[in-house]
DNA sequence: CCTGTTATTGGACATGTGCGCAATACCGGC
DNA sequence: GCCGGTATTGCGCACATGTCCAATAACAGG
């Protein structure tokens, strides 16, 4: 296997270790037993582990991101918007979402992961203001903030999405779901349960 | 030293480390040090240190949650509903809105701790849906559905003042007091700037 | 003063962590 | 086919963590 395959299989498994057990509980022996191999070898390749969890949450954001962008992209503003709702917070038993709770706690202590984490939310507020106003130029949404809403209602879900995956109990998935969709028809100026039924 | 006493001194000594390092990273030896006392003495009052985590963050957050239902007791509902907004977001320091992130990062590895956060947030979006029913039946606030906005409005919030702590930069707490103020006024049928100028 | 209870110590134990290292397997160039 | 370097192994080391426990100190009640 080549160096650069070779680091990115350690990558890629750190990152699927990292969306099961969240980047704080990725050992350097999940990781090789990820990808079927030794401990010693991802020493070989990084200095670190602290490296490897830094590549593979940048990573973990830009394809997080990616995907996001591309299910902005295009199409029936409406349709658009509910996957959104419906793709974010913790599908199945993906903890995806803890990575994020991480991030924002170790934040403040952390500059690098500050920056990086900073700029991925800033990201994901203007891809959903970009969706916004295509919705408004579409004469589908009507909204004299973009800005301002794509703020919200990101900052809604991740507020609900954090209280499904942090207590589990108290607020779930269809409440969630709910609960954003009705914000954002709001905001939008749609009639209620368009996004819900969408 | 009294029971209680060293119950209290045990917490405080886990504040201060948490304060310093952070929730997670927070260990027995640590708080044994700060103290200036032995490791097995926490043991001998705390059965886990899941637990000792559990009090101290409970310390700070019950502090809040009562303060905050004094607030909230009586008097006009927007005054009041607006003093809760504008307290809600980090002030100086935003110590205690740090601990929060970590609690709710935490949550998914510490039992002990994820109950008491997840009952400290159950309270609160409580005492925030009394609020807003008291303030239905004075006739000022008109809302359909009292539990519902209680959530959406503390996860606004929470997500809002999660981006001012975590991130620093990118949502400064004007634009927060200005987007909740937004968002509950539009919840509770007032009219926009109601709660933003009270 | 003795005595039993409790507070407190200091360290052992099991487990888990990142990391380093000698040994081996593999593979391309002669 | 040999050989030099690299990829890879498997294990051991040093350290940190939560937990537990026997020994000791302190102290209140008789």
């Amino acid at each position: 296997m080549s160096p650069a395959d070779r680091r990115a299989a350690i990558i890629d498994a750190a990152l699927a270790v990292a969306r099961r057990k969240g980047l704080a509980a990725t050992t350097v022996r999940d990781v090789a037993l990820e990808m079927g191999t030794s401990s010693g070898l991802i020493h070989h390749y990084f200095d670190s582990m602290d490296e490897v969890l830094a590549a593979a949450f940048e990573l973990i954001a830009a394809e997080d991101l990616a995907e996001t962008e591309q299910m902005l992209a295009g199409g029936d503003p409406i349709a658009v918007l509910a996957g959104f709702l419906r793709s974010y917070g913790p599908v199945g038993d993906d903890w995806a979402f803890q990575l994020w709770l991480d991030a924002w706690a170790e934040a403040a202590r952390r500059p690098v992961l500050r920056a990086t984490s900073g700029r991925l939310n800033l990201a994901w507020a203007n891809l959903l203001e970009r969706a916004i106003r295509a919705g408004i130029d579409d004469g589908v949404f009507r909204c004299d903030d973009p800005t301002g809403a794509a703020w919200r209602i990101l900052s809604l879900v991740d507020g609900l999405a954090l209280q499904v995956v942090a207590h589990r109990t108290i607020v779930d998935r269809a409440d969630m779901l709910a609960w954003a969709s009705l914000a954002a028809e709001r905001e939008l100026g749609l009639e209620p349960g368009t996004l819900a039924t969408a």
